[in-house]
DNA sequence: CGTCGGTCGTAC
DNA sequence: GACGTACGACCGACGT
């Protein structure tokens, strides 16, 4: 077939002639096969002789169509399908989806609509269409891109075909059906009339409407029946109308051959007794082993592009395929500052082209101008229409907008692909994912561009280097996506979180990203100089009392100084074995020693300076003046964000000294900053899932959940809880979401465990639905393998069963933390989508700059707050429907800490 | 001189 | 062993 081409199978009818060719086949207990065999077999010749980009076997869904809606009596006289056929429909449809290829049967409609459908769009993407099917219905839907085949004969059927075949063109088949009508599907039609005389009537009055019009011109017989049945012909003809606008959640562009399931095709094969195909199975299957000789074809040839023929030609390609897979080389890794050095491309596995645009070393060869190029696919890369595909997108979105594009129709990202899959994957980087989905070796950087100091930059790597590494990446995330976008789809409620939650998310972080956010560096340094005094003074001190000098800022010389040399208490080791001088440890030594004291003033001092105000100020890019943080959408497990270069997301705010550093995150001239941040997200959450009427209703009311909960622990009045008893079910609070123990909560609030065990009980005893929700998610995670958040989000504990009893606790926690902060991680998603829309459409000039897990900060124009606030605060609150409200707390200011 | 693991500390 | 998710600074060991 030729390229971007779509083959589509009727299967309702496949399984039919399948079953009449051959109907006696069994396997050894006597169960009917041969419709399973001959099925699959048809199907497996076909896909070898057509080789098609695109595939799908389309069966009748169950139950009734909308054309007995209208007719009750069409199909009426079907006799039931018989108990030996039907017995082989389940069997086949496994086999079917274990080979890797798309199955579908839509309720409601029946197959050949669904061909006629997925025909028209596919048309609209430019694809070419073969339809296999006995059923001349669909001769309708014949054009120049649409075309049918027999595979008895292997014929073609396009235009001239049909008119050759039937005697008038698709466009007359519908008027053509109708008048002759068809016995089988109990379509009534003109009785006695056939196909010649359709054919004849429709060549000389062109359609039924004219034939019906002109119906007193026809004489004999058959225009006496004519007559006396005028009035069902737009009956007939409303029924052999393909509907070709059934509502698919999925493009023709889905319907991708997936990898097939060996294990399941052998379990099935053997069952069936298909030994020849088991053979086969077996061989595959060892072909697929990482080792086997000659199992790796050569590698694909990529083109490099210098002209604009070239650049011409493909962009022609680019424009026909319905999927393109993109990747932008650069001088950085910086989204910031990264210079386009050049463009890959790839439009179906193995054919991708590398535009080379900026190398720049010694005899580099004559490129294209970059802008040039650029100008001359802009509005590709930025046309709803045109599908694109990539991997981590979001720096290529932030690229392309270095240089005034906005990459638009961005349709699938295989990073998130994976992420979506198994957040719990230690890497999704490309070249993990081709080993582990496509077991393809790929060429890393490092391998070309070497690495270290001596690490050349993109550009000054030789075009005919950087190339087949360029076009391989555009290549490579294009066939992940072939191969995880099946697994996807599997999943319907991880495709709705893929496809509502974190592919609209990208354009937003790579927007939140490139706005930034103002700092005061002149409040960082003057900052930075107190701390540097007040820390000199601290070390000098404590050289004194140790009566050495010392590096106070190594964890190994305070462990020498403290417990060799003054010979302190070993109030607790490390997980190595030595005496701990963690932060716990030393509070509790500085309560009787000096020492520790400064030890821990000197760190938490040391700390905000190296980290936030000598580092910040170090981070504004030159260009804009502000800091631009790097947002991670498939780093943390949950589903959280992550943040780097700098972490946005762990700026102090616990202590005031920490607060100052929020006074640097500022606002420009004539604008301030907005916070937005849910309270007691992941509590509520946790509500929600235990359904615990106590929790629900301390909510509803808008109580102060810690003061209700330590009136229920500690058995008194709310007004009655002192601020101990408040502290202590705070501690409880957060412990639960953390999946923590007696004796977690016990250091934490520096009691017996014991009591610590005491206060946990009570709490269960007075939150029962709470005790009963974390078990039945441990039970859940040991029964499924994973956890799952309300909108779906998986994350999977295969540790759950370990024998390890360490391990196995540590997945129970992850387990019940999962869910909530998960949960919660999903709803502020939902809720930056929908603030994004609004802030585009009635807010064009405020910014939204920041995201810290249940808080959003936005640079609004002083004018704009009040009515911004008022929809940041609504949508935040509407992005999910929990049992409990959600609530949202609102502040502005001049600077970060004082937005709060 | 660079990389890596361990430890600590900041956030939610 | 004991409280979930992150990032990053620093140290010191180890390898080039």
């Amino acid at each position: 077939m030729p390229e971007n081409s779509l083959l589509l199978v009727d299967g309702s009818y496949y399984l039919f002639r399948a079953y009449h060719a051959m109907p006696n086949l069994s396997n050894a207990e006597k169960a009917p096969t041969g419709a399973i065999y001959g099925v699959i077999n048809m199907l497996r010749k076909l896909i070898k002789e057509q080789a098609p980009d695109y595939f799908a076997v389309v069966f009748d869904a169950k139950g009734t169509s909308f054309r007995n809606e209208i007719y009750p009596d069409y199909k009426a006289n079907r006799p039931p399908t018989p108990e030996d056929l039907s017995c082989q429909i389940a069997p086949l449809h496994e086999i079917i989806r274990a080979l890797g290829l798309p199955l579908l049967a839509i309720a409601n409609v029946e197959a050949d609509d669904v061909l006629g459908t997925l025909a028209k769009q596919a048309e609209t993407l430019g694809m070419h269409t073969l339809i296999s099917t006995g059923d001349k219905d669909l001769a309708q839907v014949v054009n120049d891109k649409v075309h049918l085949i027999n595979t008895l004969n292997n014929t073609v059927l396009d235009v001239p075909g049909v008119v050759a075949k039937y005697g008038v063109a698709p466009a007359q088949i519908i008027d053509y059906l109708a008048l002759m009508g068809d016995s089988s599907d109990n379509v009534p039609g003109v009785p006695g009339v056939g196909p010649k005389t359709a054919a004849k009537w429709l060549k000389t009055y062109g359609s039924l409407d004219l034939i019906i019009e002109r119906a007193a011109e026809i004489g004999g017989k058959v225009g006496e029946r004519l007559r006396a049945n005028l009035a069902q012909l737009p009956l007939s003809r409303e029924l052999v109308t393909l509907k070709c606008d059934v509502a698919l959640d999925f493009s023709p562009a889905d319907l991708i051959r997936a990898a097939p399931d060996l294990a399941v095709l052998e379990d099935h094969y053997r069952r069936w007794g298909f030994r020849s195909w088991l053979a086969d199975t077996h061989k595959n299957n060892q072909q697929a082993a990482p080792n086997a000789p000659d199992a790796q074809e050569t590698a694909p040839v990529y083109e490099s592009i210098f002209t604009q023929g070239a650049l011409d030609k493909w962009r022609a390609e680019l424009e026909r395929a319905p999927l393109i897979a993109l990747d932008t080389e650069t001088i950085s890794l910086d989204y910031m500052s990264a210079e386009l050095v050049g463009l890959s491309f790839a439009v179906r596995p193995g054919r991708a082209a590398y535009v080379p645009l900026a190398h720049d070393y010694p005899g580099a060869p004559e490129q294209l101008d970059r802008e040039a190029v650029l100008a001359q696919l802009k509005p590709l890369l930025e046309s709803d229409a045109q599908h694109k595909l990539g991997h981590n997108l979001k720096y290529d979105q932030s690229v392309l907008a270095n240089y005034g594009i906005e990459l638009r129709g961005v349709q699938h990202d295989s990073m998130l692909q994976s992420y979506v899959l198994d957040s719990t994957a230690s890497r999704h980087d490309l070249d993990s994912l081709a080993k582990k989905y496509l077991d393809k070796q790929t060429t890393h950087y490092e391998d070309v561009a070497g690495k270290g100091a001596k690490q050349l930059g993109f550009n000054q790597l030789a075009v005919e280097q950087a190339a087949p590494y360029a076009a391989e990446d555009a290549d490579i995330a294009l066939e992940l996506h072939q191969a995880l976008w099946p697994k996807l789809q599997k999943v319907p409620a991880l495709k709705r979180l893929y496809e509502e939650i974190e592919r609209p998310l990208i354009a937003i972080l790579s927007g939140m990203e490139r706005n930034g956010v103002q700092i005061d560096t002149a409040m960082l340094a003057a900052q930075s100089r107190e701390l540097a005094a007040a820390m000199q003074e601290i070390e000098q001190t404590a050289h004194a009392l140790a009566g050495e000098t010392f590096n106070i800022g190594s964890p190994k010389q305070i462990q020498a100084i403290l417990y060799d040399q003054m010979a302190l208490p070993v109030l607790a080791k490390t997980p190595t074995g030595q005496p701990s001088t963690a932060e716990a440890v030393l509070q509790e030594l500085a309560a009787d020693y000096e020492l520790p004291r400064l030890i821990l003033a000197h760190r938490g001092l040391n700390k905000l300076k190296t980290t936030y105000t000598d580092r910040l100020p170090a981070q504004i890019n030159p260009r804009t003046g502000r800091v631009h943080t790097s947002y991670h959408q498939a780093v943390a497990a949950t589903g959280r964000l992550s943040s780097s270069d700098p972490n946005l997301q762990n700026i102090p705010i616990r202590t005031a000294e920490g607060r100052k550093i929020r006074r640097a995150f500022i606002a420009p001239e004539g604008c301030v900053l907005l916070a937005a941040d849910y309270s007691q997200i992941e509590l509520r959450i946790m509500a929600h899932l235990s359904g615990d009427e106590s929790l629900l209703h301390a909510f509803a009311a808008g109580e102060d959940i810690h003061r209700a909960t330590a009136a229920e622990v500690f058995d008194c009045a709310p007004a009655a809880v002192s601020g101990e008893q408040r502290r202590a079910a705070k501690a409880i609070n957060f412990g639960l979401i953390y999946g923590m123990s007696a004796f977690g909560l016990a250091k934490q609030l520096g009691i017996e465990r014991s009591a610590a065990r005491d206060y946990v009980q009570r709490y269960f005893a007075r939150y029962p639905k709470v005790k009963a929700y974390m078990d039945r998610t441990r039970g859940q995670a040991r029964e499924a393998g994973f956890v799952e958040t309300v909108f779906g989000r998986r994350l999977y504990l295969p540790e759950i069963t370990s024998r390890n009893a360490a391990r196995r606790q540590y997945a129970e926690r992850t387990a019940i933390n999962a869910p909530m902060q998960g949960t919660a991680a999903d709803i502020i998603k939902r809720a930056m989508i929908a603030i994004d829309a609004v802030l585009k459409t009635r807010f064009p000039a405020a910014k939204m700059i920041m995201q810290v897990h249940d808080e959003l900060v936005f640079e609004v124009p002083e004018g704009q707050v009040d009515a911004l606030k008022a929809e940041v605060s609504r949508l935040m609150v509407q992005a999910a429907e929990l049992r409990v409200p959600l609530t949202v707390g609102m502040g502005s200011g001049p600077n970060w800490d004082e937005a709060h």
